[in-house]
DNA sequence: CCTGAAGACTTCAACTCTAAAGTTCGAAGC
DNA sequence: GCTTCGAACTTTAGAGTTGAAGTCTTCAGG
């Protein structure tokens, strides 16, 4: 019986377009415009999570090592950051990050050490095989961001930054970081 | 001494435009223009995922509830789904669902029951409660996404949502769902 | 029938995160 | 100088996840 004459037995996975028909059958107010914006973006970007997830893992380096690679990475030279700063950043509790520096500096990804001017704080640094490893990843990632965007024009990726963009002030304008650690990077 | 003349003391957390900066000086090769289109964009994500979450929560609902339900609703009446149709849909491991459904059950979002008709397979099925709490859910988030969009006018809107919409296609034609549980709902 | 193979779900152990203590250091007051 | 408060990090207990192994059902042969 390759027909799916019985309940739920294969509910093809809806496409963009499906779900968006179905929340307008659920929902009656729902201004189909917006949810396109809205249901593409967080599509979007889950794909590219996706994406960027299985290149890492070629490195050897997990999402969430690669996350904290990059916020050392952006704080500049000297590459060093505490171990709060960097939970504030990524979202995270200082607790987590507390684990996700062990790690780290047991691959030899960063090094961790209390700082000696002020005994009560730590002291997380890249190290250079960090650093290489971040470069590495980079290279992948942005490889992958240009051929995204290949099929958009200059003007077309102007504007879709410059929207973006006033989306985003929209967002952290509203919810000034109401609860303490909400920044994240990217 | 309010001065942060010592080491990585108090880096102010960085703007989107720092961070890009940053990544410029750090990573020549980057091209400044997809680089402000991938980093609006996934903080962009952020942020609103962290709204959603505040707004699901004041009905007493988690996010992976919220997912759950979503996927329910979206698949039509007579809303069932089997537990590895909802994990592949999620993105999650058929065990992870497992555990998910039964704390569902055990609120009342959902039933589980055996199939019947196939004694192996399982049906989740969304429970009049489940559904209202949907519904509350969604009425908080269409306020939320419209007011969002608010200073974007027609125009822009559609142009936000077909470009998305082909970035999107171009991500999905190029994983080919490569790996199994890739897709998931928004 | 009875057996073997495949499919769908569940169970188990290990891992990661959160929330809530606990610990250590530094600074201010007595 | 001793005490107390606050700040920064770590530890602990519990929730939720993954990957691998296990169970139950169906279906195709022999």
């Amino acid at each position: 019986m390759s027909e799916p004459s019985d309940a739920a037995a294969d509910a093809a996975e809806p496409s963009l377009e499906e779900q968006i028909a179905a929340y307008q059958r659920e929902f009656q107010d729902l201004d189909p415009q917006v949810e396109q914006v809205v249901s593409a973006l967080q599509r979007l970007n889950r794909r590219m999570n996706v994406a960027y997830g299985r290149q890492t893992a070629t490195l050897g380096l997990s999402n969430a090592e690669w996350e904290v690679l990059k916020a050392l990475v952006v704080s500049g030279a000297p590459y060093q950051l505490g171990p709060g700063e960097l939970a504030k950043r990524l979202g995270l509790t200082p607790a987590a990050m507390t684990h996700r520096i062990d790690r780290m500096a047991n691959e030899g990804l960063v090094t961790r050490e209390r700082d000696e001017a002020n005994r009560v704080r730590v002291i997380v640094e890249l190290t250079d095989e960090g650093r290489e490893k971040w470069l590495e990843a980079m290279r992948l990632a942005s490889v992958f961001e240009e051929d995204l965007l290949q099929d958009l024009n200059g003007g077309e990726r102007h504007l879709l930054g410059q929207v973006l963009t006033r989306l985003l002030r929209r967002v952290e304008d509203a919810q000034p970081d109401a609860d303490g650690r909400l920044s994240d990077l990217d």
